[in-house]
DNA sequence: TATTGTTATACTCTATAACTATA
DNA sequence: TATAGTTATAGAGTATAACAATA
């Protein structure tokens, strides 16, 4: 090799990249995150206010510790989405009443309005993923990831 | 509903997320990160640091704008991952000759060498990795991935 | 003494505008 | 006029220490 040019003037070998899973899996996360800021912009939910909406509304009640566990945020960063979220009026605190330490949380009507609103526009985006793998793909996949989950 | 403690003390009810491919992807990409941050830390690479290298040693003369794209980093940030990595001397940038505005990257010598030393590293964490899914789901999940790279 | 949540703060990452030098 | 790269800067995301209130 004499030339300081690449080998190929347009094509870039990635071969050493995409042949790792972990490379593979950044990228997919990356396009699929943005899709999804995208389907809620008109909702200005990120994914992380639409996780904990939902979770709540699974979970009346819910204190803040449990939320942070889950959704893998620390507790003060948690705090910081927790105050946007009832500064719009979609979350509501409720002190403990056996233990004044907790923090339950509940949603207000307009949070619940707000996240039952957003519902087909998750379905689709879901759904526009599965038509995207075809049938099979989309069970392989839920099946891998299920099995990712118990990463020492 | 009278009380305001959740349903279930301890375990909370996650299905409405876990259903999410979104969801399931960016817990399962978190956990990899995570990993690979591990793996590399005593190189200090970051997992950009490390793709940018690998990028560079399979594609010698590559430029910036190339590199950019194919990261999904834009042209100032490489600048920045550039920068550090030449001040640490694992990399070298050379003006292009027929076109003075490129700057081509080649690895220098230890460059080339710090990222040999990691390859037993990478290779043991992307077997750890499929001896977690199995061969079957290996396989699956690259090629669930694979459909996913031409979403809209 | 340990736990829940908060405040303050720092660090990293990401995004954008404005600039240079070249074409 | 357009492109490659840089600088500067702002914003978001993430991490940690210290604190208050409660157990």
């Amino acid at each position: 090799m004499t030339s300081d040019a690449p080998a190929s003037p347009d094509t870039l070998d990635q071969s050493r990249l995409t042949r790792l899973l972990g490379f593979r899996i950044t990228r997919t996360e990356l396009r699929i995150r943005r899709l999804f800021l995208e389907c809620m912009a008109r909702f200005e939910l990120k994914p992380v206010d639409y996780s904990l909406l939902v979770l709540v509304d699974a979970n009346p009640g819910v204190n803040q510790r449990q939320l942070a566990e889950i959704l893998d945020v620390s507790p003060p960063n948690l705090a910081i989405v927790v105050a946007r979220l009832m500064k719009r009026g979609l979350l509501r605190q409720v002190r403990g009443q056996q233990d004044r330490r907790m923090q339950h949380l509940h949603l207000t009507a307009a949070g619940k309005e707000l996240l039952d609103e957003t519902e087909l526009a998750v379905r689709e985006m879901e759904a526009r993923l599965l038509e995207q793998l075809g049938p099979t793909h989309g069970e392989a996949l839920l099946a891998a990831l299920a099995r990712l989950e118990h990463l020492a």
